[in-house]
DNA sequence: ACCTGAACACCGTTCAAGT
DNA sequence: ACCTGAACACCGTTCAAGT
């Protein structure tokens, strides 16, 4: 058995197979994917040139996921939406950001998301100068959101040495559900608000 | 020359020479950090555990650089202060956030931090239930920037379906020089103004 | 075109042996 | 206590060989 009549693999096949593992595993390795594909690892090379191509087509697939919204309603209403999407977008693969970090190429579906969002700040009237600032401030939130998110259930181990105030905060905070996500939402508005008011001081100069 | 007189090797001095090695190459080796040493590979695990531990060794003595500023000020103002030791302290070597964002362990030093943290949100009037959150914002958006500033000046490739609006925001955004510090600079401040508004409903309910 | 098996250089880690 | 050398299991990648 050599030549297949239909191929066995595909780089689609092959992220999603990656993408399995690192959901569960939180990494993966060459021979791992090909025995979870039944495959030799020297197979895989056929189809992709290295474990980071790998990594970049975990990374299209999932930006790939995103759906955005559509175009044309209100500005700040679309940056919060996608916002969201981006973030859920990582949410759905925590250990996946950590793989991402180490090259930081932009694929044609990351793209796709700054376009949207410049086209957002432009309709609240952001200048060419300010908008690349505010859409890397809102992608830097995102992205450290959901590393934060993607980090394991927090050893805070409040040491013998913590002040009153981080230990109130550590009991008050730690134990509510869904608290990544409520976090995220409400930094989200925060720069939202900031973003509205620079936006109206730009219309009354 | 089996066992020396004087020890050859430390904790911090792995430390130290580890750091090296990431700030010029992004990543090192167990033979290559021995060989940067003098030393055999093996002779590490006299101090060392595991390269996850060098790795930890690494963090703590990047986050003890941070000098954080004397307590006592504007609450906001300290806020301020301890968020830019903080990004500085990533910015000096940029290469290593890459590493940590695998585990999320949190050392001694960076328990410092939050609880400077905690206690300037105290100040300004958070209660126990909020002050977790903020402090989370604040980390999220400094982690966030601080892998925007380790990536490699990008290549964002304005591809032929980028929109107008991205495509000036490029032209006029790249350019400016310190832009990941302007732009942390930028987005700090609206975190800022989000808190200083919240504070102000605490005092006025 | 696409899969296999053998092969290579390299890595992280262990451990008996030395002083 | 602390360094060495040999050893092990494992990894990413290449390449001739097969169909």
């Amino acid at each position: 058995m050599a030549r297949p009549s239909s191929p066995k693999l595909s780089t689609p096949a092959i992220a999603e197979a990656a993408l399995a593992l690192v959901d569960v595993q939180g990494e993966f390795t060459i021979p791992g994917l090909a025995r979870a594909m039944n495959v030799s690892p020297s197979s895989l090379y056929n189809h992709v040139t290295s474990k980071d191509d790998i990594i970049e087509l975990m990374r299209g697939k999932a930006m790939g996921e995103i759906e955005l919204p559509e175009p044309g309603g209100d500005w700040i209403e679309t940056l919060r939406l996608i916002a969201r999407c981006y973030m859920q977008s990582y949410a759905k693969h925590p250990r996946l950001i950590p793989l991402f970090t180490a090259h930081t190429v932009r694929d044609a579906g990351t793209m796709r998301v700054y376009d949207e969002l410049a086209q957002a700040f432009a309709a609240g009237g952001f200048g060419a100068g300010d908008t690349l600032g505010a859409i890397t401030v809102l992608d830097s939130f995102v992205l450290g959101s959901a590393l934060d998110a993607a980090a394991p259930a927090q050893v805070w181990e409040s040491s013998s040495n913590t002040s009153e105030a981080l230990r109130a905060a550590l009991e008050a905070g730690l134990g509510v559900e869904n608290r990544a996500w409520k976090t995220f939402e409400y930094g989200l508005e925060i720069l939202l608000a900031g973003f509205l008011r620079q936006s109206a001081t730009h219309e009354n100069p």
